[in-house]
DNA sequence: CCCACACCGATT
DNA sequence: ATCGGTGTGG
């Protein structure tokens, strides 16, 4: 077990936000406040707040009024943390290069401060989990997640719950449809076992090695994968895999980019032409900071359709 | 290239 | 009643 404290910048990380913005669905917020979140072999339990509360409590904190404390507990080190949160990478300056390159932005990063692309540690993980996300919403795909999750390895027991290890794709090709449907799959019940026979066929680490692939190549792969679509391979790429360029448009991206980029598309459908139409559009744009500025249009709009319905 | 439909549960 | 990724079929 480890305990580490990081000590950042309140610009660069809202951990929050972060972990319930549609990239990973593994985290819980306990009723202490702390949260507990598991990604791939690592789990993580995190305290974490501006010192804004400290500074209530002992009003003279040597503390620069701006910093933030993340307080770890974990079966990894430190560096796993950094890696899945990305924190190589600083915030202010990826903000900076988005308005550079696209100042329609601004109110965006504005309004979501803190939010940062992660990148957690298994690709297989991703696929599964986002196989979950289609015709779905966050609290129902937690759910599911969840109970994916119980099929993997125990691998810690934490304020009296078992974090489980994601589950291998040989495991999830074994769980019988009827059991998904029994626990609310629908018909992902079918389609998630199916894929995971199809990774099967494929050799050893295919899918951590699509990320040596040029981006198109590994999210054409992807497509190939009966189950997976354009958008889900997106995901993938995008949070699995590492690439950056990539860019999931679905329902919200459509939105927030028709209305952005393209107005006269307000209403129309998004049809696979389409879909490649925005992604090369948000690439040429945003080049390797696609992956970002997919964020903060995706989670705004998300934020948006469920204060106003429509 | 675009559309219409089924899938299934959530939301209106 | 409508929505939403994907597959299918027109």
């Amino acid at each position: 077990m480890n305990r580490y404290e990081l000590e950042l910048p309140v610009a660069e990380l809202d951990l929050p936000l972060c972990v319930s913005s549609g990239q990973v669905f593994r985290w819980e917020r306990l009723p202490s406040g702390a949260w507990l979140g598991v990604d791939g072999d690592a789990w993580y339990r995190v305290e974490t707040g501006v010192c804004a509360h400290d500074r209530a409590v002992r009003p003279k904190v040597e503390r620069p009024l701006d910093a933030l404390r993340v307080c770890v507990e974990s079966n990894r080190p430190p560096d796993r943390f950094r890696s899945l949160f990305r924190l190589e990478a600083s915030l202010p300056e990826v903000e900076r290069a988005i308005l550079d390159r696209g100042p329609e932005l601004a109110t965006f990063v504005r309004a979501l401060p803190g939010l940062r692309v992660l990148r957690p540690s298994d690709p297989s993980e991703v696929l599964f989990s986002f196989l979950c996300t289609p015709n779905n919403n966050l609290e129902r795909i937690t759910r599911m997640v969840a109970a994916l999750a119980e099929y993997g390895e125990p691998i810690a027991e934490l304020h009296g719950r078992v974090a489980h290890r994601f589950p291998d794709a040989a495991r999830i090709a074994a769980i019988p449809e009827s059991e998904l449907r029994a626990k609310g799959f629908g018909y992902r019940g079918r389609s998630i076992p199916n894929v995971a026979r199809q990774l099967l066929r494929m050799p050893e680490d295919w899918l951590a090695g699509l990320s040596k692939l040029p981006y198109v190549e590994a999210h054409s792969k992807l497509c190939g994968l009966d189950g997976v679509g354009p958008k889900l391979a997106d995901c993938v790429c995008l949070f699995g895999l590492g690439f950056l360029e990539a860019a999931p448009v679905d329902t919200h991206l459509w939105q927030a980019a028709c209305r952005l980029y393209f107005p006269h598309l307000r209403g129309k459908s998004l049809t696979e032409s389409r879909y490649r139409e925005v992604g090369g559009f948000l690439r040429a744009r945003f080049g390797p900071l696609t992956g970002w500025a997919h964020q903060y249009l995706f989670y705004d709009n998300l934020l948006r359709t469920r204060r106003r319905p429509q």
